[in-house]
DNA sequence: ATTTTTGTCCCCACTTTCACCCACTTTTTA
DNA sequence: TAAAAAGTGGGTGAAAGTGGGGACAAAAAT
């Protein structure tokens, strides 16, 4: 699934439990059924993805074989660490497990963001620096981007 | 089978039994029944495996002809020789043989990881270590991944 | 051959966790 | 502005996790 959309303020309550907007709940398929997938994301954010999408963005690394080298082990184990399953309850809540809420220091304000096939959590302070940014450097960060994404345009 | 997913942290207690987490269990199919396949990985861990998918990781080795080379039958020797079947006992827990509790360094507290077909078993702290890394390494780790999985693109 | 030791498994009991339920508040919609 | 939906918080019982005693069998020692 693609072309999930939107930034929700929301609440985590004392036993970790996240409530997702109702808006956001809408976007997620039918087939998704109750179960999500939560992962470290690279920041200090956690990334949740349907069931689906977690196994097509991993796919690339579960075709490489262990055997390989200790490197590409690492690598895969980087990547897959701290994968959950979480359950939706009845109250459209997900339990955070607590290792993952530590690491993106999640307390009461968390911030939803969603874009692509992926949701990304992280605590309000965190969002806010992370996003704060002055123009100098937005433009800086736009000439990097066009220059990567265009070294990689297939012809 | 594949798409396991988790990590957990969980106990191994004084008689080295290790309490499977029941949402780890529930992922393992009811084929699987109460044995599973416990081995050395290559790094300071232990790895475990449904009997079905041990068949299918030795799969790789037996096709491989023992005539070759000195080191293929010792490769084979010391990848199979560590295995071990387990039961898991009515309480979830299966016991670890001692000789791989120390090869893993096992101690009371235990990071199961599971990803794919199989489950790696950590040592908290040994854990803890694999996955620290640093922004430069990680780099230099994904480049090495994208060469080698560029390498085995089909045409 | 008998005893001792060691290891494995089964059972029971206590503690902790969490999924579910309900109730109340806030926001949205008609 | 009422009604409905969404969001929030907390209590609770069932399930999971944890630890230990003891039966039994295999291995080791005498």
């Amino acid at each position: 699934m693609s072309g999930l959309i939107g930034e929700y303020l929301c609440k985590l309550d004392d036993k970790g439990r996240l409530s997702l907007p109702s808006r956001l709940r809408a976007q997620f398929p039918e087939s998704a059924g109750n179960t999500l997938v939560v992962n470290r994301g690279f920041e200090k954010c956690l990334v949740l993805y349907t069931r689906e999408d977690w196994l097509l963005e991993t796919g690339k690394l579960t075709a490489v074989d262990d055997f390989l080298s200790p490197d590409i082990r690492r690598f895969k184990r980087i990547f897959t660490n701290g994968a959950n399953l979480v359950q939706i309850d009845n109250a459209q809540r997900v339990l955070i497990p607590k290792k993952l809420c530590e690491y993106a220091e999640l307390t009461d304000e968390v911030v939803l963001s969603a874009y692509g096939s992926k949701v990304e959590i992280w605590s309000r302070s965190n969002y806010e620096t992370e996003l704060s940014v002055d123009s100098d450097e937005l433009s800086k960060l736009a000439q990097i981007f066009h220059q990567q994404a265009g070294s990689r345009k297939e012809p």
